[in-house]
DNA sequence: AAGGAGTCCAACCGCCTATGT
DNA sequence: GACATAGGCGGTTGGACTCCT
């Protein structure tokens, strides 16, 4: 049977939006609410994909949106989120309160990406000669070596599959504030257990972050919800950023 | 000054999960 | 439980811009 397309693509716009386009979906969203993108454009009067729709404004038009200017905290955070969670660029995102996804995973492939592996290059081997090496690679390149940030594969735990949508909180257990930025709540709720894969595992809390012996178990017991900004920076992670 | 190479980033695509019926 | 649809996500592309020779 097949998935049906998300829109009739024929006679919609593509490429780049117009002042007036955002116009449009800045005030019917703002009258009308989010969501319902499928229909949104017919009932706006766009010519867009639905998808296209929410695409523009979740990462552009969104009132609390911070573009450019990423600081050097906010990067220092991207990596280290990176580190745990690999190329989870929503769950990165909903951490940095402004931040979209889309805006995290641009930076990262054109700026942090090289930073890290240029930092692992000359940290690890320095007589082997990577061609891609001072440079950003071309996107069939990064297609091929997209081990994330180089060695970390194996760390990342693919949490697509467990989403969870049901968020009980415990005040007793987690004390402490809940981000109010934070978009991606489906996925980093503050749980009592319900999305925690392990909740067996002997494990260290720091700032809200169980850490467990090994690594593995470490991203098990990682719960989204329970750290901001101040505390990740504030982490004493016991080895290096990279 | 020209043009090729490199870089950046907005936008699209396809797949997956969640949800409703 | 099966199926259809909507929303969401990460990977990738393409074009505009900048840099270099």
């Amino acid at each position: 049977m097949g998935r049906s397309p998300c829109c009739s693509k024929e006679g919609l716009n593509r490429g780049a939006w117009t002042a007036h386009e955002d116009k449009i979906l800045t005030e019917h969203v703002k009258a009308h609410g989010e969501g319902r993108w499928r229909d949104l454009p017919k009932r706006a009067g766009l010519k867009r994909c639905g998808k296209s729709c929410r695409f523009r404004w979740l990462n552009y038009l969104r009132p609390d949106i911070k573009r450019g200017n990423i600081s050097a905290d906010e990067e220092e955070l991207i990596i280290r989120l990176h580190k745990l969670l690999g190329n989870r660029w929503s769950l990165i995102a909903g951490r940095l309160p402004g931040r979209t996804d889309n805006e995290i995973k641009n930076y990262w492939n054109t700026n942090l990406g090289k930073k890290v592996r240029d930092h692992q290059n000359s940290s690890t081997a320095a007589s082997k000669h990577n061609k891609s090496n001072g440079r950003i690679m071309k996107k069939s390149d990064q297609a091929k070596q997209q081990e994330p940030t180089g060695g970390t594969s194996s760390l990342v735990v693919r949490t697509r599959a467990i989403k969870c949508s049901k968020v009980f909180i415990n005040p007793h257990q987690y004390p402490q504030k809940i981000d109010p930025f934070d978009r991606n709540r489906e996925a980093k709720p503050s749980i009592d257990g319900e999305c925690t894969m392990n909740q067996t595992s002997a494990s260290t809390p720091i700032n809200g972050l169980s850490i467990s012996e090994n690594d593995n178990n470490f991203m098990l017991d990682f719960d989204m919800g329970e750290f901001c900004l101040s505390d990740l920076l504030n982490s004493d992670f016991s080895d290096s950023m990279y």
